[in-house]
DNA sequence: TGTACATCAGTGAACGCGCGTTCACTGATGTAC
DNA sequence: TGTACATCAGTGAACGCGCGTTCACTGATGTAC
Protein backbone atom coordinates (compact mmCIF):
# COMPACT_ATOMS: atom_id res chain seq x y z
CA UNK A 1 0.00 0.00 0.00
CA UNK A 2 1.50 3.30 -0.97
CA UNK A 3 -0.36 5.77 0.95
CA UNK A 4 0.06 5.84 4.45
CA UNK A 5 -3.15 4.77 6.68
CA UNK A 6 -2.63 7.53 9.16
CA UNK A 7 -2.60 10.21 6.48
CA UNK A 8 -6.29 8.64 4.98
CA UNK A 9 -7.41 8.37 8.86
CA UNK A 10 -6.42 12.08 9.68
CA UNK A 11 -8.50 13.81 5.96
CA UNK A 12 -11.30 11.41 7.54
CA UNK A 13 -11.07 13.17 10.86
CA UNK A 14 -10.83 16.69 8.95
CA UNK A 15 -13.66 16.10 7.15
CA UNK A 16 -16.28 15.33 9.77
CA UNK A 17 -14.78 18.13 12.13
CA UNK A 18 -15.67 20.81 9.32
CA UNK A 19 -18.78 19.15 8.35
CA UNK A 20 -20.01 19.09 12.43
CA UNK A 21 -19.26 22.54 12.19
CA UNK A 22 -21.26 23.53 9.19
CA UNK A 23 -23.48 21.09 10.44
CA UNK A 24 -24.32 22.75 13.96
CA UNK A 25 -23.74 26.41 11.62
CA UNK A 26 -26.14 26.46 9.43
CA UNK A 27 -28.11 22.92 9.88
CA UNK A 28 -27.52 19.66 8.44
CA UNK A 29 -30.18 20.14 4.78
CA UNK A 30 -28.57 23.16 4.04
CA UNK A 31 -24.84 22.20 3.68
CA UNK A 32 -23.77 20.47 0.95
CA UNK A 33 -21.28 18.01 0.70
CA UNK A 34 -19.07 20.49 -1.23
CA UNK A 35 -19.31 22.90 1.29
CA UNK A 36 -17.91 20.85 3.55
CA UNK A 37 -14.90 18.86 0.96
CA UNK A 38 -13.97 22.95 0.39
CA UNK A 39 -14.07 24.15 4.28
CA UNK A 40 -11.54 20.62 4.38
CA UNK A 41 -9.47 21.86 1.84
CA UNK A 42 -10.97 19.27 -0.50
CA UNK A 43 -12.83 18.75 -3.55
CA UNK A 44 -16.30 17.45 -3.78
CA UNK A 45 -15.26 14.06 -5.85
CA UNK A 46 -13.06 12.86 -3.13
CA UNK A 47 -15.89 12.29 -0.83
CA UNK A 48 -16.79 8.87 -1.86
CA UNK A 49 -13.26 7.81 -0.80
CA UNK A 50 -14.35 8.60 2.56
CA UNK A 51 -18.13 7.58 3.31
CA UNK A 52 -20.29 6.03 1.86
CA UNK A 53 -23.31 8.71 1.59
CA UNK A 54 -23.87 11.81 3.06
CA UNK A 55 -25.76 9.97 5.90
CA UNK A 56 -23.21 8.77 6.98
CA UNK A 57 -21.26 11.73 7.27
CA UNK A 58 -24.08 13.26 9.30
CA UNK A 59 -23.70 10.44 12.16
CA UNK A 60 -20.39 10.55 12.26
CA UNK A 61 -20.11 14.41 12.78
CA UNK A 62 -22.65 13.98 15.76
CA UNK A 63 -20.56 12.16 17.08
CA UNK A 64 -17.88 14.06 16.67
CA UNK A 65 -19.82 17.22 18.74
CA UNK A 66 -21.08 15.15 20.87
CA UNK A 67 -17.72 14.00 22.10
CA UNK A 68 -17.09 17.60 22.31
CA UNK A 69 -19.63 19.09 23.98
CA UNK A 70 -20.40 16.26 26.60
CA UNK A 71 -17.09 17.04 28.65
CA UNK A 72 -18.74 20.26 30.43
CA UNK A 73 -21.08 17.06 32.12
CA UNK A 74 -18.57 15.34 33.02
CA UNK A 75 -17.94 14.12 36.41
CA UNK A 76 -14.57 14.62 37.85
CA UNK A 77 -12.57 10.87 36.86
CA UNK A 78 -12.99 8.18 39.98
CA UNK A 79 -15.98 9.50 41.33
CA UNK A 80 -19.57 8.34 41.21
CA UNK A 81 -20.55 9.78 44.36
CA UNK A 82 -21.84 13.18 44.76
CA UNK A 83 -18.97 16.12 46.50
CA UNK A 84 -19.64 19.54 47.33
CA UNK A 85 -16.70 20.74 45.92
CA UNK A 86 -17.03 19.07 42.52
CA UNK A 87 -19.00 21.67 40.28
CA UNK A 88 -22.99 21.57 40.25
CA UNK A 89 -25.54 21.08 38.09
CA UNK A 90 -26.08 25.04 38.67
CA UNK A 91 -22.24 25.12 37.24
CA UNK A 92 -22.83 23.19 34.36
CA UNK A 93 -25.99 25.52 33.11
CA UNK A 94 -24.24 28.19 34.12
CA UNK A 95 -21.63 27.33 31.67
CA UNK A 96 -24.27 25.57 28.96
CA UNK A 97 -26.27 28.71 29.10
CA UNK A 98 -23.69 31.16 28.74
CA UNK A 99 -23.35 33.77 25.83
CA UNK A 100 -20.13 32.23 24.86
CA UNK A 101 -22.08 28.81 23.91
CA UNK A 102 -25.40 30.90 22.85
CA UNK A 103 -23.23 32.81 20.35
CA UNK A 104 -21.09 30.10 19.03
CA UNK A 105 -23.50 27.31 17.77
CA UNK A 106 -21.05 25.81 16.04
CA UNK A 107 -18.67 24.96 18.53
CA UNK A 108 -21.55 24.15 20.96
CA UNK A 109 -24.18 21.41 22.19
CA UNK A 110 -25.75 19.98 18.60
CA UNK A 111 -28.74 19.16 20.37
CA UNK A 112 -29.43 22.91 20.53
CA UNK A 113 -28.07 23.30 17.47
CA UNK A 114 -30.26 21.35 15.36
CA UNK A 115 -32.63 19.43 17.96
CA UNK A 116 -35.53 18.41 16.12
CA UNK A 117 -33.29 18.00 12.65
CA UNK A 118 -31.58 15.16 14.96
CA UNK A 119 -34.83 14.09 15.68
CA UNK A 120 -36.35 13.53 12.47
CA UNK A 121 -32.36 12.12 10.82
CA UNK A 122 -31.97 8.78 9.80
CA UNK A 123 -30.97 6.08 12.46
CA UNK A 124 -27.37 6.73 12.53
CA UNK A 125 -27.29 10.39 13.32
CA UNK A 126 -29.98 10.04 16.21
CA UNK A 127 -28.72 6.98 17.70
CA UNK A 128 -25.26 8.65 18.14
CA UNK A 129 -26.85 11.87 19.99
CA UNK A 130 -29.34 9.75 22.33
CA UNK A 131 -26.15 7.56 23.46
CA UNK A 132 -24.93 11.01 24.11
CA UNK A 133 -27.84 12.33 26.02
CA UNK A 134 -27.92 9.14 28.09
CA UNK A 135 -24.46 9.79 29.28
CA UNK A 136 -25.38 13.83 30.20
CA UNK A 137 -28.74 12.43 32.00
CA UNK A 138 -25.99 9.71 34.15
CA UNK A 139 -23.59 12.21 34.77
CA UNK A 140 -25.67 15.26 35.83
CA UNK A 141 -27.64 12.50 38.08
CA UNK A 142 -24.07 12.06 39.94
CA UNK A 143 -24.25 15.77 40.93
CA UNK A 144 -27.74 15.44 42.25
CA UNK A 145 -28.33 15.41 46.20
CA UNK A 146 -27.88 11.89 47.16
CA UNK A 147 -30.26 12.42 49.99
CA UNK A 148 -33.33 12.69 47.60
CA UNK A 149 -34.68 9.25 46.17
CA UNK A 150 -33.30 7.80 42.94
CA UNK A 151 -36.80 9.08 41.04
CA UNK A 152 -36.23 12.93 42.50
CA UNK A 153 -32.44 12.34 41.28
CA UNK A 154 -33.37 11.23 38.08
CA UNK A 155 -36.20 13.98 37.46
CA UNK A 156 -33.80 16.62 38.45
CA UNK A 157 -31.02 15.78 35.79
CA UNK A 158 -33.82 15.35 33.17
CA UNK A 159 -35.32 18.56 33.90
CA UNK A 160 -32.26 20.41 34.59
CA UNK A 161 -31.57 19.09 30.73
CA UNK A 162 -34.15 20.03 29.30
CA UNK A 163 -33.83 23.40 30.46
CA UNK A 164 -30.53 23.78 29.60
CA UNK A 165 -31.27 22.39 25.82
CA UNK A 166 -34.77 24.30 25.49
CA UNK A 167 -33.19 27.81 27.36
CA UNK A 168 -30.45 28.02 24.34
CA UNK A 169 -32.95 26.97 21.98
CA UNK A 170 -35.45 29.88 22.84
CA UNK A 171 -32.45 32.46 23.58
CA UNK A 172 -31.02 31.51 20.01
CA UNK A 173 -34.65 32.16 18.12
CA UNK A 174 -35.07 35.16 20.26
CA UNK A 175 -30.86 37.09 19.58
CA UNK A 176 -29.85 39.73 20.56
CA UNK A 177 -30.25 41.52 24.08
CA UNK A 178 -33.88 39.69 24.80
CA UNK A 179 -32.02 36.31 24.03
CA UNK A 180 -28.96 37.09 26.25
CA UNK A 181 -31.97 38.23 29.34
CA UNK A 182 -33.81 34.67 28.17
CA UNK A 183 -30.59 33.15 29.14
CA UNK A 184 -29.68 34.61 32.50
CA UNK A 185 -33.39 33.49 33.53
CA UNK A 186 -32.88 30.36 32.79
CA UNK A 187 -29.96 30.46 34.93
CA UNK A 188 -31.01 31.88 37.85
CA UNK A 189 -34.36 29.70 37.86
CA UNK A 190 -32.18 26.36 37.56
CA UNK A 191 -30.03 27.35 40.32
CA UNK A 192 -33.10 28.44 42.37
CA UNK A 193 -34.89 25.41 41.32
CA UNK A 194 -31.89 23.27 42.35
CA UNK A 195 -29.76 24.85 45.05
CA UNK A 196 -33.07 25.01 46.65
CA UNK A 197 -35.56 27.73 47.92
CA UNK B 1 -64.83 40.75 -10.33
CA UNK B 2 -65.79 36.93 -10.80
CA UNK B 3 -64.30 35.83 -8.34
CA UNK B 4 -65.69 35.91 -4.70
CA UNK B 5 -62.55 36.94 -2.50
CA UNK B 6 -64.00 34.95 0.44
CA UNK B 7 -62.97 31.72 -1.90
CA UNK B 8 -59.80 33.10 -2.11
CA UNK B 9 -59.37 34.12 0.96
CA UNK B 10 -59.93 30.20 2.45
CA UNK B 11 -58.14 28.84 0.03
CA UNK B 12 -54.84 30.51 1.12
CA UNK B 13 -56.09 29.71 4.74
CA UNK B 14 -56.25 25.92 3.22
CA UNK B 15 -52.69 26.12 2.03
CA UNK B 16 -51.45 27.81 5.40
CA UNK B 17 -53.01 25.71 7.76
CA UNK B 18 -51.28 22.56 5.12
CA UNK B 19 -48.06 24.05 5.50
CA UNK B 20 -47.99 24.40 9.30
CA UNK B 21 -48.92 20.70 9.89
CA UNK B 22 -46.25 19.48 6.96
CA UNK B 23 -43.69 21.85 8.00
CA UNK B 24 -44.07 20.81 11.39
CA UNK B 25 -44.12 17.05 10.27
CA UNK B 26 -41.15 16.76 8.68
CA UNK B 27 -38.63 20.19 8.66
CA UNK B 28 -39.66 23.37 6.64
CA UNK B 29 -36.67 22.54 4.02
CA UNK B 30 -37.64 19.09 3.66
CA UNK B 31 -41.05 20.08 2.46
CA UNK B 32 -41.63 21.30 -0.73
CA UNK B 33 -43.88 23.44 -2.31
CA UNK B 34 -45.76 20.99 -4.15
CA UNK B 35 -45.97 18.78 -1.52
CA UNK B 36 -47.82 21.59 0.62
CA UNK B 37 -49.96 22.43 -2.35
CA UNK B 38 -51.43 19.09 -2.83
CA UNK B 39 -51.58 18.35 0.38
CA UNK B 40 -54.01 20.76 0.07
CA UNK B 41 -55.36 19.74 -2.85
CA UNK B 42 -54.05 22.05 -5.46
CA UNK B 43 -51.52 21.98 -8.22
CA UNK B 44 -48.06 23.31 -7.63
CA UNK B 45 -48.60 26.18 -10.28
CA UNK B 46 -51.01 27.82 -8.64
CA UNK B 47 -48.95 29.10 -5.40
CA UNK B 48 -47.92 32.15 -6.32
CA UNK B 49 -51.17 33.23 -7.15
CA UNK B 50 -51.21 33.47 -3.18
CA UNK B 51 -47.93 34.07 -2.07
CA UNK B 52 -45.08 35.73 -3.68
CA UNK B 53 -42.22 33.18 -2.05
CA UNK B 54 -42.29 30.37 -0.32
CA UNK B 55 -40.32 32.20 2.66
CA UNK B 56 -43.64 34.20 2.82
CA UNK B 57 -46.02 30.24 2.91
CA UNK B 58 -43.16 29.82 5.75
CA UNK B 59 -44.05 33.25 8.26
CA UNK B 60 -47.45 32.92 7.59
CA UNK B 61 -47.52 29.51 8.65
CA UNK B 62 -45.71 29.97 11.40
CA UNK B 63 -47.89 32.58 13.27
CA UNK B 64 -50.87 29.73 12.34
CA UNK B 65 -49.11 27.26 14.02
CA UNK B 66 -47.88 29.66 16.90
CA UNK B 67 -51.74 30.99 17.23
CA UNK B 68 -52.75 27.38 17.38
CA UNK B 69 -50.61 26.33 19.83
CA UNK B 70 -50.21 29.34 22.09
CA UNK B 71 -54.01 29.18 23.55
CA UNK B 72 -52.34 26.43 25.96
CA UNK B 73 -50.41 29.04 27.72
CA UNK B 74 -53.30 31.42 27.81
CA UNK B 75 -54.68 33.86 31.48
CA UNK B 76 -57.82 33.85 31.14
CA UNK B 77 -59.68 36.33 29.89
CA UNK B 78 -60.13 39.46 32.28
CA UNK B 79 -57.51 38.16 34.62
CA UNK B 80 -54.03 39.65 34.95
CA UNK B 81 -53.92 38.49 38.42
CA UNK B 82 -52.98 34.92 39.89
CA UNK B 83 -55.75 32.58 40.89
CA UNK B 84 -55.22 29.63 42.58
CA UNK B 85 -58.39 27.94 40.84
CA UNK B 86 -56.85 28.80 37.39
CA UNK B 87 -54.81 26.29 35.77
CA UNK B 88 -50.80 26.72 37.29
CA UNK B 89 -47.60 26.50 35.36
CA UNK B 90 -47.20 23.11 36.32
CA UNK B 91 -50.57 22.49 34.71
CA UNK B 92 -49.94 23.67 31.36
CA UNK B 93 -46.48 21.72 31.60
CA UNK B 94 -48.40 18.57 32.04
CA UNK B 95 -50.09 19.72 29.29
CA UNK B 96 -47.66 20.76 27.12
CA UNK B 97 -45.32 17.43 28.19
CA UNK B 98 -47.99 15.00 27.37
CA UNK B 99 -47.24 12.40 25.18
CA UNK B 100 -50.16 13.27 23.23
CA UNK B 101 -48.22 16.25 22.51
CA UNK B 102 -44.85 14.29 22.02
CA UNK B 103 -46.60 12.06 19.15
CA UNK B 104 -48.08 14.98 17.41
CA UNK B 105 -45.85 17.23 16.37
CA UNK B 106 -47.44 17.84 13.47
CA UNK B 107 -50.57 19.64 15.67
CA UNK B 108 -47.92 20.90 18.35
CA UNK B 109 -45.67 23.85 19.45
CA UNK B 110 -43.68 25.12 16.37
CA UNK B 111 -40.56 25.81 18.42
CA UNK B 112 -40.86 21.78 19.61
CA UNK B 113 -41.02 21.12 16.32
CA UNK B 114 -38.49 22.98 14.14
CA UNK B 115 -36.32 25.18 17.06
CA UNK B 116 -33.06 25.70 15.62
CA UNK B 117 -34.39 25.78 11.53
CA UNK B 118 -36.76 28.39 13.17
CA UNK B 119 -34.05 30.56 14.32
CA UNK B 120 -31.97 30.33 11.65
CA UNK B 121 -34.80 31.29 8.90
CA UNK B 122 -35.13 34.74 7.64
CA UNK B 123 -36.73 37.50 9.08
CA UNK B 124 -40.62 37.31 8.92
CA UNK B 125 -40.91 33.36 10.67
CA UNK B 126 -38.15 33.92 12.83
CA UNK B 127 -40.11 37.23 14.27
CA UNK B 128 -43.73 35.88 14.06
CA UNK B 129 -42.28 33.10 16.83
CA UNK B 130 -40.42 35.36 18.87
CA UNK B 131 -43.36 37.17 18.94
CA UNK B 132 -45.35 34.47 20.11
CA UNK B 133 -42.59 33.35 22.72
CA UNK B 134 -42.88 36.67 24.29
CA UNK B 135 -46.55 36.08 24.77
CA UNK B 136 -46.21 32.98 26.53
CA UNK B 137 -43.74 34.35 29.09
CA UNK B 138 -46.33 36.74 29.65
CA UNK B 139 -49.00 34.07 29.87
CA UNK B 140 -46.83 32.11 32.15
CA UNK B 141 -45.62 35.16 34.46
CA UNK B 142 -49.28 35.66 35.23
CA UNK B 143 -49.26 32.56 36.96
CA UNK B 144 -46.29 32.94 38.77
CA UNK B 145 -46.60 33.72 42.84
CA UNK B 146 -47.28 37.53 43.34
CA UNK B 147 -45.20 36.75 46.59
CA UNK B 148 -42.35 37.02 44.79
CA UNK B 149 -40.18 39.98 43.15
CA UNK B 150 -40.74 40.90 39.47
CA UNK B 151 -37.32 39.16 38.86
CA UNK B 152 -38.36 36.29 40.31
CA UNK B 153 -41.28 35.84 38.77
CA UNK B 154 -39.81 36.40 35.06
CA UNK B 155 -37.03 33.69 35.74
CA UNK B 156 -39.59 31.72 36.80
CA UNK B 157 -42.02 32.09 33.51
CA UNK B 158 -38.92 31.53 31.47
CA UNK B 159 -37.45 28.56 33.06
CA UNK B 160 -40.31 26.82 32.88
CA UNK B 161 -40.79 27.55 29.36
CA UNK B 162 -37.06 26.56 28.59
CA UNK B 163 -37.88 23.28 30.38
CA UNK B 164 -41.03 22.18 28.23
CA UNK B 165 -39.18 23.27 24.93
CA UNK B 166 -35.90 21.05 25.59
CA UNK B 167 -37.96 18.47 27.27
CA UNK B 168 -40.12 17.76 24.10
CA UNK B 169 -37.18 18.17 21.82
CA UNK B 170 -35.14 15.80 24.02
CA UNK B 171 -38.00 13.40 24.72
CA UNK B 172 -38.90 13.44 20.74
CA UNK B 173 -35.01 12.41 20.07
CA UNK B 174 -34.78 9.43 22.42
CA UNK B 175 -38.33 8.17 20.92
CA UNK B 176 -40.38 5.24 22.57
CA UNK B 177 -40.91 4.35 25.93
CA UNK B 178 -37.34 6.09 27.55
CA UNK B 179 -38.80 9.63 25.71
CA UNK B 180 -42.20 8.96 27.57
CA UNK B 181 -40.20 8.37 30.62
CA UNK B 182 -38.14 11.99 29.86
CA UNK B 183 -41.24 13.37 29.15
CA UNK B 184 -42.55 12.25 32.58
CA UNK B 185 -39.66 13.52 34.74
CA UNK B 186 -39.45 16.92 33.00
CA UNK B 187 -43.34 17.15 34.33
CA UNK B 188 -42.24 15.99 37.92
CA UNK B 189 -39.13 17.99 37.66
CA UNK B 190 -41.12 20.91 37.07
CA UNK B 191 -43.83 20.44 39.80
CA UNK B 192 -41.79 20.04 42.09
CA UNK B 193 -39.44 23.31 41.05
CA UNK B 194 -42.69 25.43 40.73
CA UNK B 195 -44.88 24.32 43.36
CA UNK B 196 -42.17 24.11 46.01
CA UNK B 197 -39.72 21.74 47.97
C1' DT C 1 -84.87 33.64 -17.87
C1' DG C 2 -81.22 33.38 -21.05
C1' DT C 3 -76.85 34.52 -23.42
C1' DA C 4 -72.32 36.81 -24.17
C1' DC C 5 -68.65 38.48 -21.87
C1' DA C 6 -64.76 39.58 -18.59
C1' DT C 7 -62.18 38.00 -14.74
C1' DC C 8 -58.78 35.41 -12.51
C1' DA C 9 -57.99 31.06 -9.40
C1' DG C 10 -56.06 27.15 -10.62
C1' DT C 11 -53.54 23.94 -14.23
C1' DG C 12 -49.57 21.74 -16.07
C1' DA C 13 -45.45 22.12 -18.76
C1' DA C 14 -41.05 24.14 -18.60
C1' DC C 15 -36.72 26.47 -16.83
C1' DG C 16 -32.56 26.83 -14.19
C1' DC C 17 -30.06 25.73 -10.37
C1' DG C 18 -28.06 23.04 -6.61
C1' DC C 19 -27.24 18.80 -4.60
C1' DG C 20 -25.89 13.80 -3.90
C1' DT C 21 -23.52 10.58 -6.37
C1' DT C 22 -20.50 8.41 -10.06
C1' DC C 23 -16.46 7.85 -12.72
C1' DA C 24 -12.33 8.16 -15.63
C1' DC C 25 -8.16 10.34 -14.53
C1' DT C 26 -3.83 11.98 -12.22
C1' DG C 27 -0.07 12.54 -9.51
C1' DA C 28 2.06 12.03 -4.87
C1' DT C 29 3.84 8.44 -2.23
C1' DG C 30 6.10 3.98 -0.53
C1' DT C 31 8.29 -0.35 -2.24
C1' DA C 32 11.23 -3.45 -4.99
C1' DC C 33 15.26 -4.08 -7.24
C1' DT D 1 21.72 6.04 -4.13
C1' DG D 2 18.81 5.76 -8.04
C1' DT D 3 15.03 4.21 -11.09
C1' DA D 4 10.72 1.78 -12.42
C1' DC D 5 6.58 0.47 -10.72
C1' DA D 6 2.06 -0.17 -8.20
C1' DT D 7 -1.24 1.97 -5.29
C1' DC D 8 -4.96 4.84 -4.25
C1' DA D 9 -6.28 9.64 -2.13
C1' DG D 10 -7.83 13.29 -4.34
C1' DT D 11 -9.46 15.86 -8.88
C1' DG D 12 -12.90 17.68 -11.86
C1' DA D 13 -16.38 16.81 -15.23
C1' DA D 14 -20.77 14.78 -15.68
C1' DC D 15 -25.41 12.70 -14.51
C1' DG D 16 -30.03 12.71 -12.81
C1' DC D 17 -33.26 14.35 -9.81
C1' DG D 18 -35.95 17.56 -7.02
C1' DC D 19 -37.12 22.06 -5.90
C1' DG D 20 -38.52 27.08 -6.31
C1' DT D 21 -40.26 29.82 -9.71
C1' DT D 22 -42.39 31.32 -14.25
C1' DC D 23 -45.77 31.38 -17.76
C1' DA D 24 -49.21 30.53 -21.38
C1' DC D 25 -53.55 28.47 -20.85
C1' DT D 26 -58.29 27.12 -19.28
C1' DG D 27 -62.55 26.89 -17.43
C1' DA D 28 -65.63 28.08 -13.46
C1' DT D 29 -67.87 31.99 -11.86
C1' DG D 30 -70.41 36.62 -11.41
C1' DT D 31 -72.12 40.57 -14.18
C1' DA D 32 -74.37 43.12 -17.94
C1' DC D 33 -77.78 43.34 -21.08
Amino acid sequence: MAWPKQRKRETRQRIVGAAAEAFRKSGIESVGVDEVMARAGLTHGGFYAHFRSKDELVADAMAHASAEMGDIFETPAGSGRFEARTPSIADVAKFYLSTEHWSRAEHGCPVAALGPEIARAGGGARRKVVAELRQRIKKLFARTPPSLSPQARKAQASGALACMVGGMIVARTMQGKEGVEFLADCRKFLQTALEGN
